[in-house]
DNA sequence: GATACTTGTATCCTAAAGGATACTTATTCT
DNA sequence: AGAATAAGTATCCTTTAGGATACAAGTATC
């Protein structure tokens, strides 16, 4: 019994984990984004409907310190700053795809447009 | 690119479906202690280290909303509560491996204990 | 010289999530 | 009678998430 509750514990740390990482409304969006091509700060912002500069600066970050994105300096005049994906962002990509195929169904089950 | 612009659009909403659905810190360990055997109120609330009557209150509610669990009323003397997930339910599966697994990938990866 | 664009930051605010503690109502146990 | 258990609810509070709007520093464009 003490086992499954170790068991038990780890499972949950590791989901809260997870979404502390990669949860909320914008930080999966934004990662796609960028996935899908965009570098710069504007054609993210441009790209996720109804994001605001505030919360895609403080998501960037975020982002960053936790190993997902790499934000490069480009010293040309003028300055540009792209954002890449990182080798290790690539390890989200089943959790991802799991959450989108889930949420598709889902939207299909309540019957909304 | 207006369809490739529809698609992109269609997983957002279908990520931040699942994220208001399932995200937090608390709706998968609730679901996940009722999974593992856990009927009554006060069993799944000591289950779940650190979590509140009030929080679990909510959480709760909000999962039977979503079709997730069910509660069951047993009228014997005393009343008792009983909580199960539904069929439905059952369809979270993949997600929630998927978020389990990266979130012990990730505490590795960044070295915590 | 005035205006616009880029990548944000600054300020202020509202809403949602989460937490601490006490209490209730009803039964059953000692 | 007094204490314990069950399943929450009530109140109050703090923290985090998210949003609106304005602005800044530097270069480029008209």
């Amino acid at each position: 019994m003490v086992i499954e509750e170790e068991k038990f514990r780890g499972k949950i740390q590791a989901i809260q984990d997870t979404m502390y990482v990669l949860g909320g409304k914008w930080k999966l969006p934004i990662i796609l984004s960028i996935f899908g091509g965009n570098k710069r700060f504007n054609e993210i912002s441009k790209s996720i409907p109804n994001i605001t500069n505030r919360v895609l600066s403080k998501e960037l970050k975020h982002l960053e310190e936790n190993l997902l994105i790499k934000r490069t300096v480009i010293d040309d005049y003028p300055v540009r700053i792209e954002y890449t994906v990182t080798a290790y962002c690539f390890g989200i990509e089943k959790v991802v795809k799991q959450m989108e195929s889930w949420g598709k169904k889902h939207r299909e089950k309540l019957g909304l447009k």
